[in-house]
DNA sequence: CATATTTGTAACCTTTGTAGTTACAAATAG
DNA sequence: CTATTTGTAACTACAAAGGTTACAAATATG
């Protein structure tokens, strides 16, 4: 249903942050996703954003981790990129059908409630467990 | 991060079938979605294949429920129209990197875990929820 | 200061998915 | 037989995403 890989990539990024000492660059992100360092840099941005990574630009510059990898929630990460909710309602039923004019609020609730299903399940989740889940398939 | 309307008009679709004792046309339906007849008609074929409804050609034809309302929940019937997962993972990590190596299965699972909670959240509501929850809004 | 490195960002292209539309064959009721 | 309705292929328009190039700005180092 949905093609958008910047939260997997977004995941990937920060778990290397996670396994690395030094700051990485984008251009060595970029290789580890297999992708170009601009797309790197446009995922990593909105990261910055959130206050999750900060970035240094010039000789010996790259990204880094702005906080223990353990406090990184999967569902903060996943926060950081979502712009629309994953469910879409459609835009324009017909007001004038007793049905068609009642429909959007009663499926922002319950598509509200899917959110908050999968943000929660995301929640048991922190870059910490998916480096160590890394680790573990050595 | 997702635009897929056609969850959204599926539950509509199945709401106003629900509420009618006659079959409903695609035209009609399509009427109180406001979109094109055949776009209903593509999007029902799915429904139809999953036995959820059945479709009658020809004169004083059009679509039925196969089930009682409050017998179909609505995770299944996003589970008519999933192709693919909410979460989609990068396609091409580079293997030879230790964790570009081994980030997709820790994905996979860690989404399959997402997925199942927002389909729990969805399954807490049925087809019959919806229309009361309409109603309740005149 | 000069240079190499690296981020920041705009601009553009290509691909893909979706919705919308037209057209017409096939089925069905009356 | 005729009007109605689904089934489906074919096409267009549009938007979002990823990828790429190009270049300005910042920074470390000698």
């Amino acid at each position: 249903m949905n093609t958008n890989q910047r939260f997997a990539i977004s995941i990937h990024a920060l778990t290397l942050l996670a396994a690395s000492k030094d700051p990485l660059t984008s251009e060595s992100i970029a290789s580890s996703v297999d992708t170009n360092p601009v797309v790197i840099r446009r995922m990593m941005a909105s990261l910055r954003e959130h206050g999750l990574v900060k970035s240094k630009p010039g000789a010996h510059g790259g990204w880094r981790l702005l906080r223990e990898p353990q406090k990184i929630g999967l569902s903060e990460v996943y926060q950081c990129l979502s712009e629309d909710d994953v469910l879409s309602i459609h835009s324009h039923p017909n007001k004038n059908c007793p049905i068609g004019g009642k429909i959007k609020g009663v499926l922002q609730k319950v598509f509200g409630e899917a959110q908050v299903g999968l943000e929660n399940a995301l929640g048991t989740h922190t870059i910490a467990d998916i480096l160590e889940d890394v680790r573990a398939r050595a």
